[in-house]
DNA sequence: GAGCACTGC
């Protein structure tokens, strides 16, 4: 049901005037309390305060769609906060699908409160964690919360929930929306009559008896008030949100966005690219002052772009010159991101030309012209094959809206759609949500050790396809962690759930443990995790080759990257002596520059491997080293890894042994040339071939041995 | 001989 709050009301898309108020920026730190409080009180939520709360004590839950600069992130949980809900040290948590957003949202709001961060007010996300016992308000990643219900599964300690970019439906939003709405029943109906039915447990299925019974004991005593559940959204339609929650009351906050005027092109255009760059040119000349921002889809591109507006710029008059083009993407070295927040000269504009990293996840001022082709290039994945590919498709209207408002974040803006209006009616009203296009076995995998043994039947926003869901019941089963019944195993699968890592790096740390070289997976499982070790600028391929040979393995990338890591530790071992944090950092970033290694990548490797050290250690698992005998560290790659595993055929390709796709060793992997007989490999991606990368030479014979369960009749292995 | 958006535990 619609529920209107008079003075609330929302605007009906980016083109309708708002009114200027005090802008918030979360990171202008050194405000005076007073002015703070200023702010506050001329935000659009600030108006509703007394209505919200009302709202919030009357319903379970309730849907709250406010537009950017509406404040609700950060005000709401104050207000909820001063209305008592924190009673009895109750918390109030936060989550956001993004990190960053966490922290710096964190910070903003134990200012407002003159706080100190990780008292009253603190964040908690992986590797990172500022909350105390005193933390009533906590922002955190939605994973987060996902790990903390695996300890916790009534989520006892919260008294309201506050789920934000809910439309973003990454796939942790998914299942914890799932997980809430069922946290939230259980913990009314104890509140009605005192104890949860043992055969209706709070995340078991009705079969499931005995795993509630062992909740409840953990809970005795234990009183839970019932859980507030806000579902909050930028999204243009609520009413999926409501209807997945009973008809949950929903309200419109105003948000703060200046209009953006939008123009589309006449007709469809032939090459995008060359219309972009028309586009750019127009609006260099043509009109006032204001940075242009341009969405394209990817590195390649972006480079190609930046490239022809230099040669057109050398083309125009003198007097028109005064353009700068900044590229930023994900895997740019974070340096050279920065660069699109710092100033150019004066009379200058900036042209920006991003990937969709702009829409969300950095925001950058001074944009008053955005340019969208209406295309991204997004991850999709076969069911049937299981093989992932990166595909260049339309944007989803939900996207075009948020691409468009980035110009009207300042003042009124222009967004130019390089196609014409009619297609933007055609386009999907939102992203396929994230749930739909990806492998499930973590989540089925999360979702077991949360009780839910039944998958097909779990109560799903938006249901992933049977197909899929069968596809990862399997390959937990072979893994071991299901029992033949499909229940958790134990202890494989308890202890894999526990593991922080995709199912089979999870696995394949504890068959190490077995083999004594769970030293050794660490560091690979930890390397295998993070994006690209290595980097390779086009422009200095063959001085980046040179450089990877030094750490390469005949014996396949799985060992190079050991030797990477190795290096590193030795390096950082070197220099750790009397040196301060920020020096070590200093250096250790020249080390990867150097040997051409990312090292976002590579400290992300570390502070991977540190965690899931800690992990094993207190799983109580053998921790060993086999020292040079890689022999034996193979042997347990081929025994992790069996389901991926591929032989040689006479033309030079391979043919992958779990479903016969014929597939070829990226040109990236130390084994591009060698071709050995059989191979394990980690990931299959398909841009113009099938590729396999992660690649480490095994014997075939080590198959039927090491996992008899799977190659026990596949004869032609043994065969050869 | 390729070429890869973005998140997260």
């Amino acid at each position: 049901m619609k529920d209107d709050i008079a003075t609330l009301s929302m605007a009906s898309n980016v083109e309708t005037m708002k009114r200027k108020g005090n802008s918030i920026s979360i990171d202008d730190g050194r405000k005076k309390p007073r002015i703070i409080v200023q702010q506050r009180k001329s935000l659009p939520i600030a108006t509703v305060e007394k209505e919200l709360v009302e709202k919030v004590q009357n319903n379970q839950t309730l849907i709250i769609v406010g537009e950017t600069g509406s404040g609700k992130t950060t005000q709401l949980p104050q207000y909820l906060f001063d209305a008592g809900f924190c009673r009895d040290g109750k918390v109030i948590g936060i989550t956001q699908p993004r990190r960053v957003a966490a922290v710096t949202i964190a910070k903003r709001v134990a200012e407002e409160c003159d706080v100190q961060l990780g008292q009253r007010v603190g964040y908690s996300i992986r590797f990172d964690d500022m909350t105390s016992g005193s933390t009533r308000i906590k922002y955190m990643t939605d994973g987060l919360l996902l790990r903390e219900a695996l300890l916790d599964p009534f989520l006892s300690k919260y008294s309201v929930i506050i789920v934000d970019e809910a439309h973003e439906r990454t796939i942790h939003t998914d299942v914890l929306l799932g997980l809430l709405k069922k946290v939230q029943k259980v913990r009314s109906e104890y509140q009605k009559v005192g104890t949860v039915k043992t055969n209706d447990g709070p995340l078991s299925g009705k079969e499931n008896g005995a795993q509630s019974a062992s909740f409840l004991k953990l809970c005795q005593g234990v009183k839970f008030p019932p859980l507030k559940l806000i579902i909050m959204s930028a999204s243009l339609d609520p009413r999926m949100f409501s209807e997945y929650f009973g008809d949950a009351s929903y309200v419109y906050i105003r948000g703060r966005q200046f209009p953006v005027n939008i123009y589309y092109t006449q007709h469809a255009e032939s090459d995008y690219v060359d219309a972009a760059i028309i586009t750019i040119f127009q609006i260099h000349l043509e009109e006032g002052p204001g940075d242009i921002l341009v969405f394209l889809t990817g590195q390649e591109e972006i480079e190609a772009v930046e490239g022809l507006i230099q040669e057109r710029i050398r083309q125009l008059p003198a007097g028109n010159q005064k353009l700068v083009a900044v590229p930023i993407y994900s895997s740019l070295p974070s340096d050279q991101q920065m660069k699109v927040f710092m100033p150019v000269p004066d009379g200058f504009r900036k042209v920006i030309l991003a990937t969709n990293i702009a829409e969300t996840s950095v925001t950058i001022p001074g944009i008053m012209y955005v340019i969208d082709p209406g295309l991204v290039k997004a991850r999709t994945y076969n069911q049937q094959t299981g093989v992932e590919s990166l595909v260049v498709v339309p944007t989803s209207k939900t996207q075009a809206v948020q691409r468009s408002g980035r110009a009207g974040r300042e003042g009124p803006g222009k967004c130019f759609r390089i196609y014409p209006e009619n297609e933007f009616a055609k386009l999907a009203d939102s992203t396929v949500p994230e749930i739909k296009r990806c492998n499930l076995s973590n989540v089925v995998l999360q979702l077991k050790a949360l009780g839910v043994d039944d998958i097909v039947g779990f109560d799903f926003m938006e249901k992933p396809s049977r197909i899929s869901i069968k596809k990862s019941l399997e390959e937990l089963l072979l893994l071991g962690a299901l029992t033949d019944d499909y229940k958790l195993s134990d202890p494989i699968g308890h202890q894999m759930a526990t593991l922080p890592l995709d199912p089979m790096y999870g696995k394949a740390l504890i068959v190490a443990s077995q083999f004594n070289c769970l030293e050794e997976m660490l560091i690979t499982v930890a390397m295998l995790s993070v994006e690209s070790i290595f980097y390779r600028p086009r422009e200095k391929l063959e001085e980046s080759r040179i450089a990877m040979k030094h750490f390469s393995s005949p014996e396949g990338d799985h060992i190079t990257l050991i030797n990477v890591y190795r290096s590193s530790d030795e390096f950082l071992e070197k220099i750790r002596i009397g040196s301060s944090k920020n020096k070590i950092l200093k250096n250790l970033r020249k080390w990867c520059e150097e040997n051409f290694i990312n090292s976002r990548s590579l400290r992300h490797a570390r502070d991977i491997h540190s965690q899931i050290r800690r992990h094993v250690e207190q799983m109580g698992l053998c921790i060993a080293s086999c020292g040079d005998d890689m022999l034996s560290f193979r042997r347990c790659l081929a025994a992790s890894f069996f389901l991926n595993a591929a032989l040689r055929q006479p033309e030079g390709t391979y043919r992958a042994l779990a479903n016969g796709q014929v597939v070829q060793i990226h040109p990236f992997s130390v084994l591009f040339q060698a071709k050995p007989v059989c191979i394990i490999f980690n990931e299959l991606v398909r841009t113009n071939n099938n590729y396999i990368r992660n690649v480490t030479r095994i014997d075939p014979l080590w198959l039927p041995e090491l996992a008899p369960q799977y190659y026990a009749n596949k004869v032609e292995i043994s065969g050869t």
